[in-house]
DNA sequence: CTTACATTGGACAAAATTTGACAAGTCAAA
DNA sequence: TTTGACTTGTCAAATTTTGTCCAATGTAAG
């Protein structure tokens, strides 16, 4: 997961364990590690509080976590294109 | 939203009433009558019934399922644009 | 080896969200 | 003013998500 793999390289180049940021985040140990190999979700406010606690940018953060749920509701391939294409258009235009 | 507005489309075009549609769907009138103004999301499962019961495009229903999802999880308009972009060409290479 | 510590896996409970039913409401046509 | 289509709000059931705990695995040092 696109999320995960950028929180494990934020903290294994500050050489902070696991342990430590689970705490901060007030979950076990177990739970970090799966947000980390995208096995679980974090939760939106996880996300802000992992960017402060890494000193990354939040909104780096927010859109790869985006991006993680978008493509974990998508299946088929060429739909999944289609349905971003219109989403993108509808943003764009920010009207429904 | 997009599904409910379509679904609208092709069940007024056709003449027919939300209480035969939810009868076929085993749902209710209240609860159909909410998924076609987006006010609940659809099932799956129900998108496909629907398209069977409208005679139209399963995978037009799907896609414009799929984008109203995307839109419903995305609040800021850059942030999603770059999740979006992100998502995009990760399904396009199909990797992560 | 064996100890110590970091990380992972799996089962289960708690919490949160979603789905739906029901009762009551609006609205329009007859 | 009754009837039928649709909508609104509230509540409970069902499902999903989030988290904990315990055990397993991995890894590096002594």
């Amino acid at each position: 997961m696109k999320l995960g793999n950028r929180i494990k390289e934020l903290r294994e180049s500050q050489g902070l364990l696991q342990r430590q940021l689970s705490a901060q985040l007030e979950i076990d140990t177990p739970m970090f590690s799966k947000i980390e190999r995208g096995e679980r979700r974090a939760k939106r406010e996880q996300v802000l509080k992992i960017a402060e606690l890494l000193k990354a940018d939040e909104q780096e953060l927010l859109a790869l976590w985006l991006a993680d749920q978008i493509l974990e509701i998508t299946t088929d391939e060429q739909q999944a294109l289609q349905a971003l294409k219109m989403a993108t258009k509808d943003i764009k235009n920010k009207k429904d």
